[in-house]
DNA sequence: CTTGAAATTGAACATTTGTTCAAACTATTC
DNA sequence: GAATAGTTTGAACAAATGTTCAATTTCAAG
């Protein structure tokens, strides 16, 4: 789950001296574990927001003690921070994939809600995005929101495309792509792991509806 | 913004004895006052959600001082707990408008969805609903979870009756009235009260866009 | 086995924040 | 203008919680 770019499982040490005036911790620091703690917050932070869900929970749920924490990130706002990369970085990836398929608008459209939503409740485990936002640093803040936005927009050229191209009805693009979107990241608001519909079945049922919420309606006669 | 039912402006003193061995304070107390503290509460809450928002802050935009809210309410929860109720008011009567009315189930459908964006929006000033429930008490909770069932329902049964009488193409009425309730309760996020879109504008283009979803796509040849 | 760095812990600290309450203030009524 | 009930404040408290850090443990390499 990090942003950091470098996997390598032997954690290596980022000059072995004194460490950054005692402030900043090794950035580097088994990345394995960098993972688990940002699944075990990113479950707190869905069940009980940002300031809801302690850091004490966080590390309980890792049978950790809490200050351990502090060994691989600077603190709580940081592990935050790196929870919304994790998921711009999936969402972004997706947007991409999906830009270079050259489909037609619908099945452009289709591909991002499917993909949407798989990555929503099977990868990030219900973490909708975009939350707790007001909890993050200032220069975070931005850095989140402006790809945040980058990933509105391209949703948002989907639709352009498709009503430029007459496959859906004419309309607001940004309005109605905040609709698409909003279904989607809802999910997690009522989505039951134990229930019965399925992570695919939702897909695609949330596809054709708003799929088809773009169709021209009938000329009356 | 109160639930409950006397609304009268000279507070009645209840029993000016001995405060309830000190504890609950005199729950009929300044309702025009109240009725100020929530909308504080409620916008609090929503900007910053249950754990982040102060009384303290819900205090200083009242020009209050904090230890002065707790004449009005016991404690912070109940707060949260009075806003709930009165969303939920609102909701659960224009529910029950729209079933009394008589309408084909597109023009229910509508109904609901216009008047429950402007609830949104202009009454509730963008408050989402359903926020921040983890901070209930299990007996508020209950309470509060079981009314959002019976507007869920409601919803749901609209959908359905639409379904039946074949205005509306067959589908899962439960997967799909969370995808019409997600988009409408996701507005708050995106809003922007000094943007360009008006709350009316939003309300018809969603309607559009929510109900041409249900409509029967035209048979493939 | 020794060594040394990485990882973890436990305890303490500084703040923040929800809550209480006696005292002070306001306003209405007789 | 007393008297009284209603309202507000200021100060204090207790609990919770993010953060720090020296001491300890883990563990792989020489």
């Amino acid at each position: 789950m990090p942003t950091a770019p470098s996997t390598r499982s032997s954690a290596p040490a980022r000059r072995g001296r004194r460490r950054h005036r005692g402030r900043p911790r090794n950035p580097d620091a088994g990345a394995a574990t960098r993972i688990e703690i940002l699944k075990s917050a990113a479950a707190a932070f869905r069940r009980l927001g940002y300031h809801g869900a302690t850091v004490e929970q966080i590390a309980a749920a890792l049978r950790m003690k809490k200050g351990n924490l502090y060994y691989y990130f600077r603190n709580k706002e940081e592990i935050l921070f790196a929870c919304h990369q994790y998921s711009l970085d999936r969402l972004l990836e997706l947007l991409d994939a999906v830009e270079r398929s050259g489909l037609p608008a619908d099945a452009q459209l289709r591909q991002l809600i499917v993909a949407f939503v798989h990555t929503i409740l099977d990868e990030l485990h219900g973490t909708a995005l975009f939350l707790d936002l007001e909890a993050l640093t200032p220069a975070h803040l931005k850095l989140v929101v402006a790809r945040r936005d980058r990933f509105d927009r391209g949703v948002r050229q989907v639709i352009e495309e498709g009503m430029r191209a007459g496959e859906f009805a004419h309309g607001d693009p940004k309005l109605l792509s905040f609709a698409v979107l909003g279904a989607v990241n809802w999910i997690p608001r009522w989505f039951n792991p134990a229930g019965t519909a399925s992570s695919q079945e939702i897909a695609d049922r949330f596809a054709d509806y708003l799929i088809q919420g773009f169709r021209r309606p009938p000329l009356k006669a």
